[in-house]
DNA sequence: ATGCATCCTGTAGTAACTACAGAAGCAAGT
DNA sequence: ACTTGCTTCTGTAGTTACTACAGGATGCAT
């Protein structure tokens, strides 16, 4: 049985995470030793990781979960997955669609300073109505 | 004077938000009118719009205050505004850098998806230690 | 026995809003 | 005058996914 710190170290989710996801029943409640200290098993840091990883490509706790859930299911549910992760790809690339604009302007806000003149173009352009 | 509902449909700020900048203090306490109802001018819509515009490129809430306060002051504040925005533009890049990597692999493990078997690649690779 | 690391529970804070509830005001039609 | 319906008011709580304590208990090595 493995203490939560190690369980972090191992999983790569913090020990204020872990035990946050306890609390919010995003994980079943962990074992305790005798003094109240929780235990974790191998399944458990694999079931961390999993969450993690889903975390770490952008998709929302309760995406994480219901792959979980997928993911435990006997039955195939590719199908499912692939509808999940399709539209958090949809929505990844209207994100970056966004960002690019964003960036576009911003660039060009920010080049148009380099002149060094009296009034501030950049703030012109906040300015414009 | 122009009462909030209005002020919203002029700045593309909505009423509640509004309202939460008052509050917070982003904006001054506006003038209220017999029967205690926010009345403003055409300088605080200018204002509201001004904030707007940052806060649609992706500034902070603080650093939409420090824009403010800078296309404000009489002095020239070219360069302070060039500074937060070449910040702000450092920020995006670099989420945007970090939005094309997940895109990439989603993509991937999605186009994984399309060949009809009985496992599921994409749970594999989220499984995957 | 003494440190020191680790752990516990419980609460509050983060960013920037959004969403009510419950009451009051305003304007137009009858 | 009265009703209807829209707008506004204050105040509070909820959102996402954590993070950051405070104050105290436990475990382990010296």
């Amino acid at each position: 049985m493995i203490a939560i710190g190690e369980a972090s170290r191992l999983s790569g989710v913090s020990i204020e995470t872990i035990r946050y996801y306890e609390r919010e029943g995003i994980i079943a409640r962990a074992e305790r030793s005798a003094s109240g200290r929780r235990a974790y098993s191998d399944t458990e840091i694999f079931e961390l990781r999993f969450i993690k990883r889903c975390r770490d490509l952008g998709f929302s706790l309760p995406d994480a979960v219901a792959l979980r859930d997928l993911a435990d299911a006997p039955n195939n549910s590719c199908e499912t997955v692939e509808r999940l992760g399709r539209a958090h790809l949809t929505e990844v690339r209207s994100k970056l669609r966004e960002l690019r604009q964003l960036e576009k302007a911003l660039s060009e806000l920010v080049s148009n300073c380099a002149n060094g003149n009296n009034d501030c173009p950049m703030l012109d352009a906040l300015r414009a109505s």
